[in-house]
DNA sequence: GGATGATCATACTTTAAAGGTATTAATGAG
DNA sequence: CTCATTAATACCTTTAAAGTATGATCATCC
């Protein structure tokens, strides 16, 4: 049986006329004859009785009908589920974030898509840079976020935010009065470094500015994570460097102070990754989402 | 699309392989590939990653895999379920049914009926004999059960049950003491008669018997059925000849007395009626039927 | 690192089946 | 009794699915 056997049937069922169905289906009639012949024949039940007058349907060929116009229903929302499927609207994107990253940036990426793609549902999933790649490898995320990748062969980068650098201290640091600090006068105070982890990370990126700038910083903790750095500093340990968008941390006795006396690659970079041979439509639907949010932050900063 | 496509892809998806699938199917590799690409591309979705190893779902070909095993399964049911149709075993029987007929046999036969055909949906509709007849014309009916139908061209008449004829009356009665009734006393005897309607009917017959016995029978009344016939004979407005299923009405007061001296053609007969043309397996099933049941009457009388 | 083997894709041919034309058979209407 | 209508059959054409042979790609193994 064919789908083309259930076509043709429920033509000359609804036109109760082989030959009226043929002209509805732009065929001549013998053919079509023979395909309900044949029909009868593969079920082994008679669907129609034939009279002078046109045709008829038999009880078995009444209940087909229905049965065949079920067919019809169910494969027309196959293909239209299959063809939303592979426009990467309907689905699911598997997303690996990394504890701080989730700050500011990610969430209203998510949110855009969501809007967007309110058929694909977004599982995220907690795990650190090197977890990321291996679930990337293994296909358990589509993407991850991250922070001053090393560049890898099969793991494509794509920048989704460049933070500038701030500084997070106690309200009641000497350095607290000032609106904003020189870079160079952290040679004097303590610092907090996050996070503890796979190299290279930003306690590097820290200390190669320390270095450019022409001092070896006094290291008070390090720390796995930004929020236990910005505690830290809370608590009077010293000062902490952090992305902007860290700022959505609001720790009671926190304060944060813009930095100047930074080189222009005194930023720290957030990156959405990829596996660089993934073509699969919801991925490219995601890209798509963060240029447009990109874009739209663009053109109107807040 | 065509179910050859569902067909080949959910072996394609099954063994991940296209070659290995071919030979699953039957079939060489190149029209398999070739049918996979049709597929995709009237969808217009790719539904295969191809590596070197063999192929690999998409999210899209993944979820179409879903979908077309539940086609299959939806096309699997639907030729299941016609053919049952089509033997009969699965729909629905509409049955006329003629007041006093339904008594002892007609519930024995839609019993033994429904034990043989449980998913065939019976309906009974109660109709005089020319409702039956314009009923089985129109469709409206497969199948009716009446007692001396005149013989007609496009409706064939299958004997059910032939009956003898027994005697109706109060058991005060001046008759009740006799254990049998000879036919030629109810010269003196007034008769309730029934039922009144198309002709030919019981009562012609009951005034045939009694001329061919040599005399004109005293009609107290006339009635339109048995039931009211058998109620008047217990109030004691004469005797009352009636089919031997009457028995089943049990009304206070009535006894039943066997008749002797009548000829062998005094019996009724109880008639299956449907239309000639009809070759509905439903309405054959329902013809074995009533064989079966005869022939376990004939075997084992009670 | 080049040979090897496996896999999918392509080109071309064969075969099967769907579709078309002409005609017949059956039946009801005028 | 003829005519019109309808489905069925016979035969031919065309389309498309299946087969054969071969090429391209890439991982694997010595």
């Amino acid at each position: 049986m064919d789908l083309r056997h259930l076509r043709y049937f429920i033509a000359v069922a609804e036109e109760q006329n082989i030959g009226r169905a043929a002209t509805r289906l732009h065929i001549s009639q013998p053919p079509l004859t023979r395909q309900i012949q044949q029909l009868e024949e593969e079920l082994g039940v008679r669907l129609l009785n034939r009279t002078p007058r046109g045709v008829e349907l038999t009880q078995a060929g009444a209940l087909f009908l229905d049965e065949a116009r079920n067919i019809r229903a169910v494969v027309e929302q196959a293909t239209e589920r299959t063809q939303r499927a592979g426009q990467g609207k309907l689905g699911r994107l598997d997303v690996g974030i990394f504890g701080t990253a989730i700050l500011d940036a990610i969430p209203k990426l998510l949110l855009a898509f969501r809007r967007s793609y309110p058929e694909v549902k977004i599982v995220l999933h907690t795990m650190n840079k090197g977890e990321q790649i291996e679930a990337l490898r293994q296909r358990r995320i589509t993407v991850g976020f991250n922070r001053m990748l090393a560049p890898l062969p099969d793991i494509t980068t794509r920048l989704v935010a460049n933070e500038r650098l701030l500084l997070a201290m106690s309200h009641t640091s000497p350095l607290a009065a000032q609106e904003s600090v020189a870079f160079a006068a952290l040679r004097d105070h303590p610092l907090v470094l996050f996070p503890t982890g796979a190299r290279p990370n930003f306690i590097d990126k820290v200390m190669t500015l320390c270095h450019e700038a022409g001092f070896e910083p006094i290291v008070s903790q390090e720390v796995s994570d930004a929020i236990t750095g910005v505690a830290l500093a809370a608590g009077g340990f010293g000062v902490c460097l952090v992305p902007e968008s860290t700022t959505s941390l609001a720790l009671p006795g926190v304060i944060y102070k813009p930095l100047t006396g930074l080189p222009h690659h005194a930023q720290v970079d957030l990156s959405c990754i990829y596996r660089s041979d993934d073509q699969s439509p919801i991925l490219e639907a995601f890209l798509g989402t963060i240029d447009e949010v990109r874009a739209d932050a663009g053109s109107a900063p807040a």
